[in-house]
DNA sequence: TTAAAGTTTCAATAATTTTTGAAAGTTTGA
DNA sequence: TCAAACTTTCAAAAATTATTGAAACTTTAA
């Protein structure tokens, strides 16, 4: 396969997943494209390999920001400004684990304990929903413990975890 | 809080989070409605409680049957088909890795192993390309891994891990 | 068989999400 | 201070995704 084959494919794949991590695809793919280029690249750059407007450029570069896995950088003497990601995979896997910490398992955890907290009647129906709620505020809070401890640990704890386990 | 809040709450949250486990919103709350039932639910009773259609209904339920956490069963008697969802949370955790890993993860290992083979040309852009989609490559090989621990473990693998860890 | 009970399919419609592009806003060098 | 270079905003349009509902299909009891 040629390189722009490669690239093409790799930038169209992490696009489609990007849905499946939370984020549209003109954000999974513009961060797909600086993850892969050696240097940073101006909005021009990423409007021109993508095909995409200037106001969803400017919009999704500045969500991969908030995310903290896209920065902004300038090139001495020039006004435009550039922009790179995270290059580390394995920080980028921490940024997205307390990201999706954060803005979804938190939320869901506040919820599950508020509702799991109604008075128990004695119906089925009310024992069955408390019994159900808190199995799985207990479950969320297992999920986000082990999150926690990726985002916290140096960058390679998944793969030293892993191999431990192994043994 | 009422039950009958409470249930709307729960139903309604779990039907906004199920977007970014990648099922659709109908489908979530069946789920949610058919895991806090004490009794099987008939089609019927599915749309009554979610006000949605009867084809939306039966769509969506098969995708949950398809995913492994509905099943059918019918009552004695009765002509109707009911659904019950798996009830064990370890175990509809285990399920939904399982279809992850199978759905998502696998797929993208075998792109990003494809995209990763081409030829090193000596050029910073195929250089970087290689090395970041090798990267990226491995740290999701190590991540299936982790989703296929909980898949083949008992079910409450998940638990006893993260006990562990927190020695 | 038959017809009633129940389920599935799918084209049309509705709802939601994404994208565009031009106007407004900002920054900076002279 | 000005105006060129650049970025952001956001209402409207386009694209995508979900939902409806009625017809087609299937199953079963008599």
């Amino acid at each position: 396969m040629e390189y722009k084959d490669a690239k093409d494919k790799f930038i169209q794949t992490w696009g489609s997943l990007g849905s499946l991590w939370g984020i549209n695809k003109a954000m999974a793919q513009i961060h797909a494209l600086l993850l892969i280029s050696p240097e940073p690249l101006s909005m021009e750059d990423v409007m021109e390999e993508l095909h995409i407007s200037r106001g969803n450029t400017s919009m999704n570069l500045r969500q991969l920001i908030d995310w903290g896995i896209v920065f902004k950088t300038s090139k001495a003497g020039e006004r435009k400004e550039y922009f790179t990601s995270e290059k580390d995979v394995n920080e980028l896997a921490r940024q997205i684990a307390r990201e999706r910490s954060r803005r979804e398992i938190q939320p869901t955890l506040k919820v599950l304990k508020e509702v799991s907290n109604i008075e128990d009647n004695g119906t089925a129906e009310t024992k069955e929903f408390i019994k159900q709620t808190k199995a799985l505020h207990e479950l969320a809070d297992t999920a986000d413990s082990i999150l926690n401890r990726v985002v916290n640990q140096e960058s390679n704890w998944l793969t030293k975890t892993f191999i431990k386990l192994l043994k």
